[in-house]
DNA sequence: GTAATAGTGTCTATAAGACAGTATCCG
DNA sequence: CGGATACTGTCTTATAGACACTATTAC
């Protein structure tokens, strides 16, 4: 941190504006979806893009993400929120420069959707048709970020126990394997999994009760352990 | 980024000072090792700290690393340069508030260090070292910087051909082998980490000339491949 | 030749995938 | 009972690790 010029007054320094940008993933509808906000003013106007804002003086990065989440997206007591990346191309945003600090938000199901402050419109959109002819048009360079969210949601299912982040409180084997199925887009052997989620260390923990009321055996109920990282990993395909 | 006050008035956000912070990994000697600068200004003065500076306000995150890269550490044509994460909690600096972006440089070797505009002297580190009683005292929040990005080179040794940006452009599987015992501090079985290399598709690509000189059978050159990630990935014990 | 280093072959233990079979619910 | 879903067992195949062995250099 070495700086050429720096010293206490703020005029020394090229100013920036610093904003977080959120990737609200969940699972809706067993269709993996992220949440994207319709904006009504320019520039940009009618496009969707990420929910997200300035950055306060005197917040952290993390504050500003979740106050932003809550403000945006109206979901509160989000445990995993993560840093994905940093944005920061000199014409990123038409008004000013602009750097911005995208976070990977993981809630297990969204409340109806509410519009920010300026966005016309909220929706989750399912992650496979964004990015195509099917999808909503992107704002800014949201249509990259989206794309390395997602291989990041993707790669940190493999070697973390982020797919419970995507399940309630208590869950099944069988819904944690809908999790992965979704985001993966593949369909994985029931047998099999159960096996490898129980047989790794700190995954999941058993409730001792069960879920029962569909037709079908009973599945038993679990939490999600103290691992932080998944050894053995399951690998994707 | 649907942000609430925006407009085209420069006050009406909160101005944030950006840096780019560098950390420059090598393999000096056989060690894993991470460049460091002394700081001879207030604050930190004494204390050691990562080499970087301000971003320009025409200029990308990207293209600030690279010239502080070449402006504080001499270090110029690195191919291998990424994000590590972003740094903003509000007190981290006390002169004002700054927002770094960290990134991760890997260099084969690297010239004599030179000191930078404001550093009193600058010297590769042993990485195991840092955080120690026996390293150096760290300036900032350097000390978590480094230690995040030290846990995320270990970590994409194991699933990328990073390895190959410690090696020169042409290098051999024992010289491959030794950057991942640096790296990660352990012994690996040569016979074995030959057979992974090679069977992993586009890890490395024979050049069909082979290294003599030293005693012992001469070890075949290669130069890295076009993988991105390796399939299956070299496991860390 | 000897010492040193690179590379191959092979055996064994472990883990992954396929899939048959069993358990327990709803109606 | 039948259909549906959860779970267990087992067989086969692929992969990882240990390590004996062969190859080719410098001196």
């Amino acid at each position: 941190m070495t700086r050429t010029p720096p010293g206490y007054d703020p005029s020394a320094y090229p100013p920036f504006a610093v904003t977080v940008d959120l990737l609200v993933f969940t699972i809706h509808d067993g269709t993996f979806s992220l949440l994207l906000v319709e904006r009504d003013a320019e520039p940009f106007a009618g496009r969707w893009a990420l929910p997200g804002g300035f950055v306060q003086i005197d917040e952290s990065l993390d504050h500003a993400a979740r106050r932003e989440l809550a403000e945006e997206a109206g979901v509160t007591g989000v445990e995993v929120l993560e840093q994905l990346a940093t944005y920061g191309d000199p014409d990123r945003d038409p008004r000013m420069r602009v750097v911005s600090v995208a976070h990977l938000a993981f809630v297990p199901e969204l409340p109806a959707p509410t519009a920010g402050t300026d966005a016309a419109d909220a929706r989750l959109w399912p992650v496979d048709v964004l990015g195509t002819r099917r999808g909503p048009k992107l704002a800014f360079d949201h249509a990259r970020i989206v794309a390395d969210g997602v291989e990041r949601v993707r790669a940190k299912l493999e070697y973390t126990p982020l797919a419970t982040a995507f399940c309630a409180e208590e869950f099944t084997i069988p819904e944690l394997r809908a999790v992965y199925e979704a985001v993966w887009g593949v369909e994985l052997d029931a047998p099999n999994f159960q096996r490898k989620v129980l047989g790794t260390d700190g995954f999941v923990v058993p409730t001792g009760t069960e879920r029962t009321g569909a037709p079908g055996r009973p599945a038993r109920l679990y939490r999600r352990g103290d691992a932080t990282l998944l050894q053995p990993p399951l690998r994707r395909v």
